[in-house]
DNA sequence: CCCACACCTGGGAGCGCTACCAGCACAATC
DNA sequence: GATTGTGCTGGTAGCGCTCCCAGGTGTGGG
């Protein structure tokens, strides 16, 4: 196994196979013609010589990239360290294995977008996911990328794009909270250049008007440090209100340590729910919207690495996971 | 930003400041001899073109890869989704990326080695990362990666390794239990196979011999399903038992539940305790040992990119956190 | 019989880059 | 003045692969 020869390349495979090299390639690249005797030679030959083709050759003379490019937007760095994106990162390797390509990740800063085109200006990149941005880093996408950049979270038309029914998800929380006879329901935002983020308020608002409601927002960034202090901001500015929908899990429990904490009881003075069963929450009784972030990023890199023709946005249902906090 | 030009080549980049192709070469790489002058001539061209060097063409040549290989030795494909391994593979691309080197993620089933020897016998494989694998899996790397190799969670001494003092900080839980009075300890263990676990294991045996304490072992996985039947059997087998250490986080909680369910009170009845840290951990106030993840991580992606030459084993420090588990 | 038209093949160019080698200028030494 | 460096330079040969193109061979139709 620990063969010391030198690796072959498709001169070996074809001088054993007794072809040229344009034909073994042919053959093993699968393009073109090949005479089924020339096909089962030349693939003999590469088994017997544990032939594996050389991928930097190859992208080089296809003009190909060799890995995909996954680019978060952010205000700050710290968004890489991220068990979300983690998931996302991870299944993207495990994807993109079999096609024998790599991996790398990057932050945009969200107010220089020409960091991603500096970054995707480049041959050896095939391919982009783009992970929460905005819709003003599309434009920058080097157009010899356009075929192949998905997107998550932006549910923009204008790029394959892997969503969330976070309007869906948030709408069923909303309604769960209605049902439950709770009328003062405050919302503790996400930031507001984030679609998906974007969303969730608007179906949130769209549902208290439509009741006739009393809308109650507060801005938050999905931290549980935000949770908590958006907790406080809450009762202060509406001490009857009687839930609290958190744009995330983290920012959801920040607000139940909150108001345990100054006295308010969970669920039966305040209902408080989350969005995205991360594994906490079902440890610590949240009610929660799930979503399959494994299965949506392993859909945005097929997009790219296949590159669909049409599917403009695939929307993955968010699913209510009814627990105890509300 | 979006230009559709074709993509400037070194040709180019020589071409417009004026010298020839290998000069421009030799300042970009820096590699060989160049004057100021033309250093600075190619520099400014390089700049004003946009250039980005080519990283097929130059793999190609130098016959060096394009992307860092994750290996996971396991039982089955499921050990590729774990919040463990999503860390090391997020962080690993991280630290890849100025590298302009991909990462992929590869599970090699532990009864068939060379699994390993075929992955990795691809010049595109700029390096192995080896997480939780046998001595013997070492024997499998190809000749050509035998300095660009690294590994996590083995402790041998015959590949650059990374590694979790899992011996001191199962040390420190089990002195931490006997500070506390507790005199009957048993432990949920993981796979033999693995060297981690196997370290632990010696530690609280170790322990436990030298204080003249019986030794109560149950084998596990690491899983918290395996912690629930496990809690089981331990109290089945030694009704007096005091303290639980689970050798993960995850097995620890699954102990509780299962404990709790059955009306043994935690810590009052039985002291329980983990290891990782993970975030669950806080809030299930799991006494715990805590682990750099990420620091491991980009440690052993360095070690492959850096080449470093000597250091055999590098040892994070494994950090008692004391929570109302024990 | 020749031609058209399939199918198949090998030769060769060239993707963009680095490494090697010769060669130049200029300074220092004998 | 001849010799030996020392710094720097450009030409050129590939790395391993794919693709284009010219040139086969065989089959069927005019």
């Amino acid at each position: 196994m620990t063969t010391a020869r030198r690796h072959a390349t498709l001169e070996d495979v074809a001088r054993a196979a007794g072809v040229s090299r344009s034909t073994a390639s042919r053959v093993l690249a699968e393009s073109g013609f090949a005479s089924p005797i020339a096909r089962e030679r030349v693939r003999d030959a590469a088994d017997r010589l544990g032939y594996v083709p050389n991928a930097a050759a190859r992208a080089l003379v296809r003009g190909a990239g060799v890995r995909l490019l996954v680019a978060v937007a952010g205000t700050s760095p710290g968004v890489l360290d991220d068990s979300y994106l983690d998931q996302v990162v991870s299944t993207t390797a495990q994807v993109c294995a079999p096609y024998g390509l790599g991996v790398t990740v990057a932050w945009v800063p969200l107010d220089q977008p020409g960091q991603l085109a500096r970054l995707a200006d480049d041959r050896a990149v095939a391919g982009l996911v783009l992970v929460n941005t905005t819709e003003a880093l599309l434009d920058v996408v080097p157009r010899r990328l356009h075929g192949r950049t998905a997107s998550i979270g932006i549910g923009s038309t204008a790029v394959p794009s892997v969503d969330i029914d976070n309007g869906g998800g948030t709408s069923a929380i909303v309604r769960h909270l209605y049902a439950a006879g709770r009328r003062r329901i405050a919302m503790v935002t996400g930031p507001a250049w984030l679609a998906c983020s974007r969303r969730s308020v608007e179906a949130y608002r769209g549902l208290l008007r439509e009741a006739g409601l009393p809308v109650r927002e507060v801005a938050g960034d999905f931290s549980a440090a935000r949770g908590r202090s958006a907790a406080r901001e809450v009762l202060h500015r509406w001490p009857d209100t009687d839930a609290i929908v958190g744009i995330s899990d983290a920012t959801a429990l920040g607000v139940i340590d909150q108001l345990r904490a100054d006295g308010v009881r969970v669920p039966a003075d305040v209902a408080v729910t989350g969005f995205d069963d991360i594994p906490l929450a079902s440890v610590t009784a949240l009610t929660t919207a799930s979503h399959p972030v494994r299965r949506i990023a392993a859909a945005a890199a097929t997009m790219v690495l296949e590159q669909r023709p049409a599917p403009p946005t695939t929307m993955f249902p968010s699913s209510l996971v009814l627990r105890e906090s509300a």
